[in-house]
RNA sequence: GCCCACAUAGCUCAGUCGGUAGAGCACUUCCUUGGUAAGGAAGAGGUCAUCGGUUCAAGUCCGAUUGUGGGCUCCA
């Protein structure tokens, strides 16, 4: 995702009408923020126009100018809807071609017509018959079958239909419930950002109508900084700055996975040690399993009828064999390699897997949404009385890691999806588990119904970049049904009875892949120290000095500091600017006073010029840095 | 997968009405050996994504394919 999706995107918790299904903590102050279910576009929401607060009714009020501008310059356009949302606002159409960015331009100025001339917005009231005859006439067929779902719907609560309503201003009327500015002239600085298409109702069955998305402010100054807001994200953007940085590319050889360069491999590798680290300290232990697998291990897990759309296939010698889109199912044949008590749990089995997901070609993105990625994954066996402990301690693992990069985790807890696997109670149960180890936990959190896998209820982790945006990241699946049931697990009980365990499926960077996109992104290529490429520059002032700064280096690399030397031909004050550019922490200058004394001049890469420091504190002081993981 | 747009040097981009390829940065060589964000000169670098079509002539017009971008849908 990206700079656009600054320019706007319903807000995820649009949609009205939802209502508490009681999961959550019971202290109501703290009730959990309940997202929308996945079945966007019922015929209340496509009437909320999303105008809650003064803001929001000018955007909407813009979209309905701009609606009226496009009426103008295609009479048989047919009116989908056109709320406000973040940042703006969109207006959805039928056409009879495609639009141009001329076209823009020109429905902008009809827009600025309407508000010179200063339309007052009159809301009416017509009778339902009325209110569907006068869309109908009108050959606006989107809002007429909204009208006739809002009846449906009437007639099968039992509740009278009320009475549509409309808003006018000049020659434009449009169904809506409001509020609105008063008149078009209230309507402050604009701009139409981009044509996009959009299924009818979010449905992919449906037609796909041409969405223009704009952007209008109270003031200049406001409408002036987002554009820069803008601006600034499409300069952080992690495919821009993984060219600037040098840290991996794509190429259309294989598209959707990234190649990885030097820098950026070893960015991977620090990140992926981190990781291991902490997993060791937690008693974790390192697998791995083929990439390479027969269609019997799928059909089993249930993949080859839940997710077969989405694996890569191919036959070997007249036998079917998938690329691995997940560890989960092979973690048990380690599991299964002999019998299990309840003295080994928690097993912790941690896997670094080369993952192949065949997505939809119009979804890849970047390093957040790629073919092949690797999960810093763990499938983690324990007794059914251990999933509240080991729930509290997966949030703390995720906290700690979180921690090292300054980003604030918010969780998201996703129930059981509609063509879930297994057996309803135990997806109860397990819901029921979850539920009361995140209300002990005391973290906040949000509830998405039936977005849990279908295998399992999940926590999810979102994190939030530099700029606001969303990213989900790391994730808990408490799994009762796929890997303990499907795969026939056991374990040995005190009574030595056979029992079935518990699997928790986690991840806590979710894919090193997007994680790097997303912290890249976060802090806009000036990774902190302990995880930068390259934590130091040697920058020899001239060509004598270069044997020093390599010494230096030595020194350096030594204790363990990722560090480069700078022997280009050019001057002191063009390789600071390179440096600079290429967000290195520190530039260590090195002339013939350093030479000659074993010392170096620091710079940092915010400009600050430090002391001139002898090679070994230099060395004690960046290695002690290095070692503690903080933004 | 769907809608729209885009694809020219390693990178960022010009290229008018169809007439045979350009800049800056980077790279190589030479000069310069410097004190905290660009020293100077010369040189090399292109099957204009791929395939096909129109034309005397295609980077430019048309079609297909691939990839990329913005959205939609999806996202275990």
């Amino acid at each position: 995702m990206s700079v656009d999706e600054l320019a706007g995107r319903p807000p995820a918790d649009q949609g009205g009408g939802a209502t508490s299904d009681g999961i959550g903590p019971a202290d109501e102050a703290d009730e959990p923020e309940l997202l929308a279910a996945p079945d966007r576009g019922s015929a209340e929401e496509l009437l909320d126009a999303g105008a809650h607060s003064e803001l929001d009714a000018m955007r909407h009020s813009t979209a309905h100018v701009m609606a009226e501008a496009v009426l103008e310059l295609f009479p048989e356009a047919r009116l989908g809807i056109g709320p406000a949302i973040e940042d703006g606002f969109y207006y959805d159409f039928l056409l009879p071609r495609p639009l141009s960015p001329d076209d823009l331009g020109a429905i902008e100025e009809r827009m600025r017509a309407s508000v010179a001339a200063d339309h007052p917005f009159v809301r009416r009231e017509l009778p339902p018959q009325e209110g569907r005859r006068f869309f109908e006439e009108r050959g606006q067929s989107f809002k007429v079958e909204i009208l006739d779902d809002l009846a449906a719907r009437a007639q099968a609560t039992g509740e009278p239909m009320p009475p549509t309503s409309t808003y006018e201003h000049g020659p434009f009327v449009d169904l809506c419930k409001g509020p609105h500015v008063a008149s078009t002239g209230r309507i402050g600085p604009f701009k139409l950002l981009s044509v996009a298409g959009a299924y009818w109702r979010g449905d992919e069955h449906r037609p796909m109508l041409q969405r223009i998305y704009g952007t209008v402010w109270a003031s200049q100054e406001d409408l002036d900084a987002y554009l820069w807001r803008r601006e600034e994200a499409r300069k952080r953007d992690h495919r821009r700055l993984g060219v600037q940085l040098d840290l991996f590319s794509f190429h259309d050889v294989s598209p959707g996975s990234a190649f990885w360069h030097p820098k950026g491999w070893r960015l991977y590798r620090t990140l992926e040690g981190a990781i291991r680290e902490l997993q060791e300290r937690r008693g974790y232990q390192e697998i791995s399993t083929p990439i390479l697998v027969h269609k019997r291990l799928w059909e089993r897990s249930g993949h080859w009828e839940h997710y077969a759309q989405n694996m890569f296939r191919l036959e070997v010698e007249e036998q079917e064999f998938s690329l691995k889109p997940m560890n989960c199912p092979e973690s048990t044949f380690i599991y299964r390699s002999r019998v299990r008590s309840y003295r080994d749990f928690p097993l912790r089995l941690a896997e670094y897997g080369r993952l192949h997901r065949n997505e939809r070609s119009g979804v890849l993105h970047g390093l957040t949404r790629v073919r092949q990625f690797v999960t810093d994954d763990a499938h983690i066996y324990i007794r059914p009385d251990q999933i509240g402990s080991e729930i509290e301690a997966l949030m703390g693992e995720v906290r700690e890691a979180y921690g090292w990069f300054g980003l604030q985790p918010r969780f998201t807890f996703g129930t059981r999806p509609d063509d879930a696997l297994g057996d309803p109670a135990l997806w109860v149960q397990a819901e029921g588990l979850m539920r009361e180890a995140l209300d002990r936990s005391g973290v906040e959190y949000r509830v998405k119904p039936r977005d849990g896998a279908f295998y399992a209820p999940k926590i999810d982790i979102q994190v939030e970049d530099a700029l606001g945006r969303e990213w989900q990241t790391a994730t808990i699946q408490v799994d009762l049904v796929m890997l303990p049931e499907r795969f026939d697990l056991t374990y040995v009980d005190e009574q030595g009875q056979q029992r079935r365990p518990v699997a928790i499926h986690r991840a806590i960077y979710g894919s090193l892949e997007r994680f790097i996109g997303v912290i890249t992104e976060h802090f806009g290529g000036a990774f902190p120290f302990w995880v930068a490429p390259v934590q130091a520059v040697v920058i020899p002032i001239a060509d004598r000095h270069a044997e020093a700064a390599e010494e230096l280096a030595g020194v350096l690399r030594a204790r363990g500091l990722r560090v480069e030397v700078d022997a280009s031909v050019g001057r002191m004050q063009n390789k600071i600017r390179i440096a600079q550019e290429q967000k290195v922490p520190y530039m260590l200058v090195l002339g013939d006073r350093e030479a000659a004394a074993r010392t170096a001049a620091p710079r940092t890469r915010a400009g600050e010029q430090q002391p001139v420091v002898g090679w070994d504190e230099l060395a004690e002081r960046l290695a002690d840095e290095a070692s503690r993981r903080q933004a």
